[in-house]
DNA sequence: CTCATATCTGCATGAATACGCAGATATGCA
DNA sequence: TGCATATCTGCGTATTCATGCAGATATGAG
């Protein structure tokens, strides 16, 4: 039970370690190999500090590791098999968002055939 | 590019939607069956109240559903799969457990020496 | 040494979360 | 109807996060 606790509580500072859009798509770009601050910088297009901060958390958390490389640091997945997992999670997403348009064009579609009534009978 | 932001930003709304240790371990007991607010409550050995809250808010990210029952409200995994995919994460957090907990052995020990090493050598 | 480049760090502020408490609801039973 | 049980909701406070900005570092080139 205590180690059901433990787990449960270490694995939730890492999700939140990662739970950042940002973040994500970070992980997602080191997945084919090293990148270096401006890189992922010119690539997400978020601020340079913004990536450095977010590679900071990353770090501090092992997902990412640092290697120098004269004034260019440059990034690394600490774990491919996790990154793996990481990414492993947009299949849902995938489908939720689907079926959130889905349901947003039922929704146009009722608000289509509504107004099409009160057009049809005025009053 | 566009849509890879846009399933960075899903997926961190799921994430933290998932990121907390109480609600991990929801999921977690949810994985063999539903239960009410009270069942989970004296299981994680938290308050009915903060059980509600979580599952309130699972609920709003569809990770589980509601079923009334008389008085009871039980609740399921929505997607049995994505729970799966889940506590998948756990095996690279028992890894992580177990090299800060060999680290964390290697300090002792360093202490160890180094008090030893003081008795020997006061001075 | 000096400058430009590439990154990091230390704030300040605003936004989002977490949590407990008190009170509101809802339901089944006597 | 009145009560106990099971949950939910609203709210205030405390914590944690997210972000941009200014200034600090570090490194390579001239």
């Amino acid at each position: 039970m205590q180690s059901r606790n433990l787990l449960a509580r270490e694995l939730s500072v890492m999700l939140k370690a990662i739970a950042h859009p940002d973040r994500i798509r970070i992980i997602e770009e080191l997945k084919t190999g090293a990148l270096d601050v401006s890189a992922l910088s010119t690539r997400l297009g978020v601020s340079s500090t913004r990536i450095s901060q977010h590679l900071a958390l990353l770090k501090v958390h092992r997902l990412v590791e640092e290697r120098r490389n004269g004034r260019f640091h440059c990034y690394s997945l600490a774990d491919q098999d996790l990154a793996g997992w990481i990414l492993g999670g947009t299949p849902f997403i995938e489908r939720r968002i689907a079926s959130d348009i889905a349901s947003q064009q039922m929704i146009e579609h009722a608000k289509k055939i509504w107004t099409d009534d009160a057009q049809e009978q005025p009053n």
